[in-house]
DNA sequence: TTAGGGTTAG
């Protein structure tokens, strides 16, 4: 004690970084606890859990992996819901095998997991695309004496219907049902996703229907998963029917219903439909993304209206909604649909704005070219760059624009 | 009780 004055001690601390923690101040209760470190006083448990339920918030998934190292090091109890936090930050990563060391460790150390953690890894594991390892953590599970809810049964469900394994889905659904097990509309819109991408709208449908006299109400994901297997097998009118149905049960139709709704009707060659729609969804104040300005410059570059959709994607730039990688996507739709000249004048295009044209494009570009017969500009572009580069004639180097079509 | 799940395209 030194001038009258009281040193603070670890709860005075901890105190402290909850506050900053609480006001969304991640860094600087992550400042104190290195302040806590230069003044000798040693953080505890509540310390490193304050701050580690904060950078797991925040989506800062190694500052909450270090801080588990940092805790465990300096002997401090790691509680079990630490486990948690860092076996579901490296899962949210897709690092699922990281996820399951951090998990047996739980283990090791004599604490037991919960269902929470369970799912968290099975939900994992299904999405690298391990789906047998899913199952077989489901099981030990259940051989552990934990009962699995409504979330794992979901996330089961999920990860079956997403690698095409739709029987054994409806097998769980079927069990739930008999079982007492909640099944929730997430449950529903994994099963109708899945046999809609399997052909079996009729299936889908069907579950649709079933879920009103199941007492489950139908959300946006439900109804979009329906309009999408139906927009894809040419039934884009009842998909429509649908979309008006969703205003009316008081669903919100969101930027994916509209985005299944414009790619389905420029399938079918309804254009100015689908314009309407994209109109429609603009004037409603939804904000387009990537994936949905996508579906509308394939449809009007497939339909030759390729300025069209270079006009509207000028008009959106600068909402900054629309990623750089816009014009790349149109020029590899037009080279996929054997439309290399419109092709290369939207590279060309680009080379005027003063961009380049990444590899990976003009690779595209090549392909394409070769296949439409026009080997020697193939060969000419595979040894220049699109775009702004350097051409030396003798030893004199200078500045020259490279666009494909000047060489036709 | 703090922690776990979902859709558009290719």
């Amino acid at each position: 004690m030194e001038n009258g004055k009281i040193r603070p001690d670890v709860v005075s601390y901890n105190t402290m970084i909850k506050g900053y923690c609480k006001a969304g101040k991640t860094q600087k209760a992550m400042e104190l606890l290195r302040v806590m470190e230069s003044i000798n006083l040693e953080p505890d448990k509540i310390t490193y859990m304050t701050l580690m339920q904060a950078c797991y918030s925040e989506g800062i998934f190694d500052s909450c992996l270090a801080l588990y190292h940092e805790m465990g090091e300096k002997g401090c109890e790691v509680p079990p819901h630490a486990y948690s936090l860092v076996v579901g930050g490296l899962c949210k990563e897709g690092k699922c095998l990281e996820g399951y060391v951090v998990f047996e460790n739980m283990i090791r150390n004599g604490l037991k997991a919960n269902v929470a953690v369970y799912t968290t890894l099975i939900d994992a594991f299904a999405k690298c695309g391990k789906m047998e390892e899913a199952l077989e953590l489901f099981e030990r599970m259940k051989t552990d004496g934990l009962e699995p809810d409504e979330v794992s049964y979901g996330v089961i469900v999920n990860g079956l219907c997403k690698s095409g394994r739709l029987d054994e889905a409806m097998e769980y659904l079927r069990f739930c049902r008999a079982n007492k097990v909640a099944v929730n509309a997430m449950f529903y819109s994994s099963l109708i996703d899945g046999l809609g991408k399997a052909g079996r709208v009729d299936e889908a449908q069907k579950l649709f229907e079933e879920m009103v006299e199941k007492d489950c109400p139908r959300d946006s994901y439900c109804y979009n998963a329906l309009i999408d297997a139906l927009a894809k097998c040419g039934r884009v009118n009842e998909a429509l029917m649908l979309f008006n149905r969703m205003k009316d049960e008081g669903c919100d139709q969101t930027v994916y219903t509209y985005t299944i709704l414009i790619s389905g009707l420029f399938r079918e060659r309804k254009n100015e439909e689908a314009m309407k729609l994209w109109d429609m969804m603009i004037d409603k104040g939804i904000t387009p993304t990537a994936a949905s300005f996508r579906a509308l410059s394939i449809g009007l570059c497939l339909s030759g209206k390729v300025t069209r959709a270079c006009k509207i994607l000028d008009d959106l730039a600068p909402m900054g909604a629309i990623p750089e990688t816009a014009f790349e996507d149109m020029i590899y739709v037009l080279c996929k649909a054997g439309r290399v000249k419109e092709a290369c004048k939207l590279a060309d295009g680009i080379v005027d704005r003063g961009r380049e044209i990444p590899g990976r494009i003009r690779t595209v570009l090549i392909n394409a070219l070769r296949k439409a017969g026009n080997a020697n500009l193939a060969m000419k572009l595979m040894h220049s760059k699109i775009g702004i580069g350097y051409d030396r004639v003798g030893s004199i180097k200078r500045r020259v624009k490279f666009r494909i079509l000047l060489e036709i």
